[in-house]
DNA sequence: TGGTGAAAGCTGTCCGACCGCATTCGCCTC
DNA sequence: GAGGCGAATGCGGTCGGACAGCTTTCACCA
């Protein structure tokens, strides 16, 4: 039936459960024993998801008490939610527009051969990450820090590395919810990679820059509808 | 013993074995059943630290393979490298020009009352220090940092506070160098840091993000004439 | 009616088993 | 002796069952 692995089908299937049967955040889930019965997989499975789940911060598991939703995969702007959050995310994205658009810039107009073959090396890596349902964020991130050695300046790189912790459950939120849609926004995503991949190997600096904006805008209108 | 989480002292385990054993990417870790009878630990549980740290892009499972080394805990855990040679420390620049002069874009939009009377009190502290015979480059971090506060975005403190220590060596060469230096340099520094305040009190922010690059760009040929 | 304790249900952990895939190694062929 | 092939072995992925300890529920008792 579908690919990939059973734990996907199980993650997805929840987020589908929370969205379509309108629960809310403080809201209980099945038990892993009657969710697995109705996914008709093993509570093994419907446990890993519901780990994953709670490390991308949708659920939470209570001991003998049950699996509780924490926040809606979809509805990321409700009222109840932790304003915190939604403003530090926001505002991870704004450092990001300008210092990624700006990598991308410098990596265009300076890369060099192997730091193109690396760039090259991590999309493709990307690509087969996404294609074959294993968890891709970390590929994501390292396509993205790639580029910003490639722009020859040191500088970038420990301030990309401070953004990556705050980043990078953002990515896996943002790779594990598109999962669970259509199979042209995993393409569409894979895309936009693309396009600044190849604006940097042709050293087209305004084009890379242009490019990494709409990726970042695209991804936080993924990831915040 | 131990407190939290089975899987917590896996994945703990792992990590150690890993940095203790000098495991270098590419290596194959023991397999699952032998890390559990290693660790005292049912075969479900390493399993479930294996997850993690596959998913922190720390190690990769191949089926019917193995567990493999990704990349090196260190290499993600520690924060970062000093950045020892001046060469970079001159790369800090280029991240300061996008990521200051978007902060005071921001600021100029944003700011509140008490942020602006932060701003101009951290003026007004540059200026004395400027004009005595004070180190004053604590002040001008200080200044910088208010106006990145006034954003009313979390994200960018954390990156410039990051960036600090590489910065304020700078500030003081560039203090240092300008107090040797004709007074009107001195002055020519401190209308720089005005005309940035000014831009933020009246809410000009194309004005704001035009005058903080003007005074990166100064303070960079102050440095490097 | 109000409080209490037992029962039911849940997660966390452990175990043993089977399947399909990768690697390895010995055997067979030339 | 060299090279190619297939079986054996080891491994991760998945499954079902089991038990301990914790929470919640609820019927019973005072």
């Amino acid at each position: 039936m579908s690919e990939g692995r059973v734990a996907d089908r199980a993650y997805a299937a929840i987020v589908r459960m929370i969205t379509d049967e309108k629960l809310s955040a403080g809201d209980r889930l099945p038990s892993e024993a009657r969710l697995a019965a109705t996914f008709g997989m093993s509570r093994t499975i419907v446990r890993e998801a519901l780990a994953r789940l709670a490390s991308d911060g949708i659920t939470e598991a209570r001991l003998g008490a049950g699996s509780y939703v924490k926040r809606r995969p979809s509805e990321r702007l409700g009222t109840h939610l932790p304003m915190d959050e939604m403003a530090t995310t926001i505002g991870t994205y704004e450092v990001r527009f300008v210092l990624e658009a700006e990598a991308a810039r410098l990596a265009a107009l300076r890369r060099s051969g192997p730091q193109l073959e690396a760039i090259e090396r991590a999309l493709e890596q990307l690509r087969a990450a996404l294609f074959s349902h294993a968890p891709a964020h970390d590929e994501d991130w390292q396509l993205h820090r790639a580029i910003a050695e490639a722009t020859g300046n040191a500088a970038f790189l420990p301030v990309f590395d401070h953004l990556r912790d705050s980043v990078v459950h953002i990515l896996r939120a943002g790779v594990d919810i598109s999962r669970s849609r259509p199979p042209q926004v995993i393409a569409a995503m894979m895309e936009e990679h693309d396009a600044i991949v190849d604006a940097i190997r042709v050293r087209d600096a305004d084009g890379a820059a242009l490019a990494m904006r709409w990726h970042l805008s695209q991804g936080r209108k993924r990831l915040m509808p």
